[in-house]
DNA sequence: GAAAAATATTGAACGCTGTTCATAATGATG
DNA sequence: CATCATTATGAACAGCGTTCAATATTTTTC
């Protein structure tokens, strides 16, 4: 039997964690078992039960850590400019969230993986995460939008950011055959945001 | 054992198939077994095996029902309009497209199931069955190009389909909490249509 | 220091999954 | 009726998340 006093309870916990960062990012979701973790922390696999509730608890708390990781990589952007930097800050802003998806991709995946279920009432702190989500193209959408149009304000920045979303997913889980070998993604993605800011102006 | 001159073996395998919707409507995907499939046709579980090469098989032939049901409720929108009357069948468009997703909610998710996969070298059919989803979008949209701009409109099509799908996803899977109490999705799908077809003209 | 209480770790066990395949039942053929 | 091909079977395998009585270890009490 391990040792206890060889770690304090967070210590483990946290190896629990790193461990299965670990297996996720090198052998994908699907190798994530309990089993594994175990064996890869030299732990018996009820262990983790008692660090974790189940197995659902540990792939929120890893989904949280992608949403840290993606937050900041979309914080950043230079608000507060013109009409014709900030269109091209949002296009930056969408390319890094494909770059995003490429980087993490099996953890990028997992957020939108129905099997990770996140209906919990104790799970309030995790849509914050998730809301912060829009708060940096929001700030972008301040130029195109004057006092007393808050409300299409905060809409679009939604739609801007799932319609952008929406390109990055389907293509890459194959999902749908979106691009002829004309035209790229990032293409689409230009595209997508051009459009829709003209439409706005 | 059952007896195997009630049926042919194409009745059987249809037994299957219409076994695993009735489940799949029923109790959802994660309710769909090979044993439970087994015990509501009255046949042991290996049975299914000689009709289908696996339960990804299985999940792909229902995909691709789902997707001519989807097609079939995509098409008939009429075409060759003025572009004011296209916008509104493109709306419209997207709506059916919410609806279809509401009505048949199962289904529709297990066509972006990550479990599901439809990476066999055989899919090409599969693949051209989603590939017909654009057409119907791809002729509301000739209106609004010209000779000469044939990349940049099937380019569109694909763009406008990706962002409806990608507001309707998040917001039916709870994954983005989309949308404050002031505004609903079929308003959102409606400013996005709006505006990309304004950031067209 | 010894005994008792508290805590941490274990791993077999449960019920489930997709899948395989030797065996048995059935239908068709000669 | 006997032979043969086809079809159906269901136990078995290896895996899964999860539980929990039993055991090992540490802390507290006396």
């Amino acid at each position: 039997m391990a040792r206890r006093s060889d770690h304090t309870r967070e210590e483990l916990k946290d190896a629990v964690f790193k461990a299965a960062w670990q297996i996720i990012s090198e052998e994908g979701f699907d190798a994530l078992t309990a089993r594994h973790i175990a064996k890869q922390i030299g732990y018996a696999p009820g262990t983790i039960y008692n660090l974790y509730d189940s197995m659902d608890d540990l792939y929120l708390q890893i989904n949280a850590h992608t949403l840290d990781l993606l937050n900041a990589r979309l914080s950043g952007f230079a608000d507060n400019q013109t009409k014709a930097v900030a269109a091209a800050q949002m296009k930056a802003m969408a390319h890094s969230y494909m770059d995003f998806a490429r980087d993490y991709r099996a953890f990028w995946l997992m957020l939108f993986n129905l099997k990770v279920t996140i209906h919990r009432p104790d799970a309030g702190w995790y849509h914050e995460k998730v809301d912060q989500l829009f708060a940096p193209l929001e700030k972008l959408l301040v130029p195109f939008y004057v006092q007393g149009q808050e409300k299409d304000h905060k809409m679009a920045a939604r739609i801007l950011w799932s319609s952008v979303h929406g390109l990055c997913f389907l293509q890459e889980t194959d999902k749908l055959i979106l691009m002829t070998n004309q035209s790229s993604v990032s293409e689409s993605v230009d595209y997508l945001v051009e459009t829709f800011l003209k439409g706005i102006a």
